[in-house]
DNA sequence: GTTCACCTATCTAGTGCTAGGTAGGTAGCA
DNA sequence: TGCTACCTACCTAGCACTAGATAGGTGAAC
């Protein structure tokens, strides 16, 4: 496998796991097997590594949402999928979404990074916004707003926690809303 | 005033706006005029003020409940003066629950501190289910479970995009519960 | 005259990051 | 084909700096 997608995917389970600043470039190598001064020919500084990070995850979320949008007509299952995407994430890989940890952490942040971040929810927000546009729901945008945060928050609970039924608490109030 | 209480006021501001590693000692001093080796006088190492940080904020909180519950008899208004805590943390002095911030980056937390976090969550939860309890809700536990993800996520979300419709979106959301 | 709350000075470990080097591969050209 | 030039992906070595932490000293207060 390619060394920067190899560095991305170490990276990106760390930070989901610690946060940003828990995370050191000498880690990351040493689970590679390489040095960790070969991590800044890749990246030459930790906040290049933060901002292809977050890009990445944003752009994989991204097309996930566009993948659900042009496959699955009604709003309901969309949201549903939309759902999925978190859910099989936290409870396969027992990982928070990236930008949910590093959101929480903000001020501790290069700029760069935040910036994505707030993208990241912003598009996330949009995203739901339309759905619960085309279901009726009045007020759409805080219907998202709620959601995204119920999720986000939900996350982090359950897996400081270590207790899976608070995420499935909030994925089943989140259903009930789409009956 | 006490300097172990001015250094757990000024360390509480910082790790929540930041999280647990990004804040130094040699910060936390340098913003109250001292030397960082005069920290360690009151907490020997940073777990300790780390541990000190959290049950002292975990204690405030359960006293806090403790005054709702004995000066409000109403449930539906106990829940608004509980959700009163934290919205009125987040919009007069900007800053998101401790453990929420604490939740995030849980595997990096030194494991004592981790400890408190999730007995913040705990204490939170089992109040709430009290009230929703009362309330006459089914499945008490799942709606206090949902309660506190929601607002834990709207904190995070709605300050990291520093967007405080987000949380008044979470806060109106559980407020239909109560009518 | 002991305790308290701080100091100076220093330590070890670890951080991100850089300089300079090198083995092995690739491309262009005579 | 063989030579040259360049590139990729690492390496060793070490920089400057910061982290938390410690030993031992000082002056003021009780």
């Amino acid at each position: 496998m390619d060394s920067a997608t190899q560095i991305l995917d170490i990276a990106e389970r760390r930070m989901r796991q610690t946060g940003y600043n828990a995370v050191s470039y000498r880690d990351i190598a040493a689970e590679m097997g390489i040095k960790s001064a070969s991590l800044h020919y890749h990246f030459p500084r930790k906040e290049d590594l933060g901002v292809a990070l977050t890009q990445r995850y944003s752009d994989n979320f991204a097309g996930a949402l566009e993948n659900i949008t042009s496959s699955t007509p009604n709003p309901q299952d969309r949201i549903r999928a939309f759902i999925d995407i978190y859910s099989s994430e936290l409870k396969r890989r027992g990982l928070v979404c990236l930008c949910a940890v590093l959101g929480a952490e903000t001020d501790g942040l290069p700029v760069r990074v935040s910036v994505e971040v707030k993208s990241f929810f912003d598009k996330n927000i949009d995203w739901l916004t339309q759905q619960y546009e085309v279901l009726g729901q009045d007020a759409p945008a805080k219907h998202a707003k709620a959601a995204l945060s119920l999720l986000s928050g939900a996350m982090i609970v359950s897996a400081s926690s270590n207790d899976i039924t608070i995420f499935d608490a909030a994925v089943e109030r989140l259903s009930q809303d789409l009956n």
